[in-house]
DNA sequence: CCCGGCGCCTGAGGGC
DNA sequence: TGCCCTCAGGCGCCGG
C-alpha cells in the first residue's frame, strides 16, 4: 500500500532520527528479503556505516544514503514497514531485519507478506537500478508537466488507469491515488489514454498533483497496514472520495460509487461523474 | 516492443 | 465453530 505519499512520510519521519547514527550490528532473520548483495556481505558491508543527514526517495523507493558512498535502497511493496524504535519495544510478528544503532535504538524492517526488498549498493549506482532506471518523472517535479502528460497519453495505447499505475509513466502512483486522481479529473478508468482530450489531460495533471500533495500533507493513507517510521498512522483515508467506497454516495452527485476489476485490481469510480464515453 | 495476466505471500473477512 | 474461498496490490516475469 505504501505509495509515494506514504514513502515520503516514512522518509521524513526516519530522517530526523537516523541522521548521523551508525549501524553497530544487524540481525537478519529472513535473508530472502535482501535483494543484493548476498546476506553475509550485506550484513558485513553495512555494519559500521553511518546514515547521512538526508534520506531520499524515488517513486516508491526509499534511498537511505550511508557513509563511504553506500546506499540502502528499500521497497516496502504492500505491507513493508521501517520502524525506528527502542530495543524494548516488543518484536512485531514478521520482523525480518533489525539494524542496531550506536545510540542504543533500532531500525526494524517488518513485512507480513514478504514482498518488500532491501538492497545495499554504491550510491552512484542507484539511478541505474532495475525499477529505478526507467522510472518516469516525480509527479511533483516540473518535469511532470501538462505537456509531458499529454504527449505520453498519445504515445501509449492502454487504458488510463493502467497507465497511471505504470511507474515508467509517472513515479509513485498506486491503486489508491490513481483512482482518486481519476475521480477528481472526472475520467473513467477504462478510457483509452490517447482518447483523452487536451482539456481532460490538463485536468488529470492537476488532479494527480493535488492528490499526491494532499496525501503527503496528511501523512499518507492508513487504510490497512501503513504506518510511518515512528509507527504512526496517516489521515488521508478520511479524504478519499472513491477508493474502498463501493456503494457509498459520490460526494459530488450522490450516486453510489461502483467497483470494477481492471488489470487484476479493483477500480473505484462514480458512474455518473466518470462516464465511459 | 508493448500490453495483459499471473505468481509471490499472509491475514482478514464473508458464506455456509 | 471451523473451513474454504476471495481479496488486498506492487512489481518481476512471461507469453501472445
Amino acid at each position: 500500500m505504501p505509495e509515494l505519499p506514504e514513502v515520503e512520510t516514512v522518509v521524513r519521519s526516519l530522517e530526523q532520527h537516523l541522521a548521523g547514527l551508525a549501524v553497530t550490528a544487524v540481525d537478519l532473520f529472513m535473508p530472502e528479503v535482501i535483494r543484493s548483495p548476498k546476506p553475509e556481505q550485506f550484513t558485513e558491508q553495512i555494519t559500521g556505516k553511518q546514515f547521512q543527514k538526508k534520506l531520499g526517495r524515488r517513486g516508491k523507493y526509499l534511498l537511505m544514503h550511508l557513509s563511504e558512498g553506500l546506499a540502502l535502497v528499500v521497497h516496502l511493496r504492500m505491507t513493508g514497514r521501517l520502524i525506528y524504535c527502542d530495543p524494548e519495544l516488543p518484536l512485531e510478528k514478521h520482523t525480518h531485519v533489525i539494524f542496531h544503532l550506536d545510540n542504543g535504538k533500532q531500525l526494524r524492517f517488518a513485512d507480513v507478506r514478504r514482498f518488500g526488498r532491501l538492497q545495499l549498493v554504491p550510491a552512484i549506482e542507484v539511478s541505474g537500478l532495475a525499477g529505478i532506471k526507467d522510472m518516469g518523472p516525480e509527479p511533483l517535479d516540473p518535469e511532470f508537466s501538462r505537456e509531458f502528460l499529454k504527449k505520453e497519453l498519445r504515445r501509449r495505447r492502454t487504458r488510463i488507469k493502467s497507465l497511471l499505475l505504470d511507474q515508467c509513466f509517472v513515479a509513485g502512483l498506486g491503486n489508491i491515488y490513481a483512482d482518486e486522481a481519476l475521480y477528481r479529473a472526472k475520467i473513467h478508468p477504462e478510457r483509452l489514454a490517447p482518447d483523452l482530450t487536451t482539456r481532460e489531460a490538463a485536468g488529470l495533471h492537476k488532479a494527480i498533483v493535488e492528490v499526491i500533495a494532499g496525501g503527503i500533507e496528511h501523512r499518507g493513507t492508513s487504510f490497512r497496514d501503513y504506518v510511518d517510521g515512528e509507527g504512526r498512522t496517516g489521515s488521508f483515508q478520511h479524504h478519499l472520495k472513491v477508493y474502498n467506497r463501493e456503494g457509498l454516495p459520490c460526494s459530488r452527485c450522490g450516486r453510489p460509487i461502483e467497483r470494477i476489476k481492471l488489470a487484476g485490481r479493483s477500480s473505484y469510480y462514480c458512474p455518473a461523474c466518470q462516464k465511459p464515453k
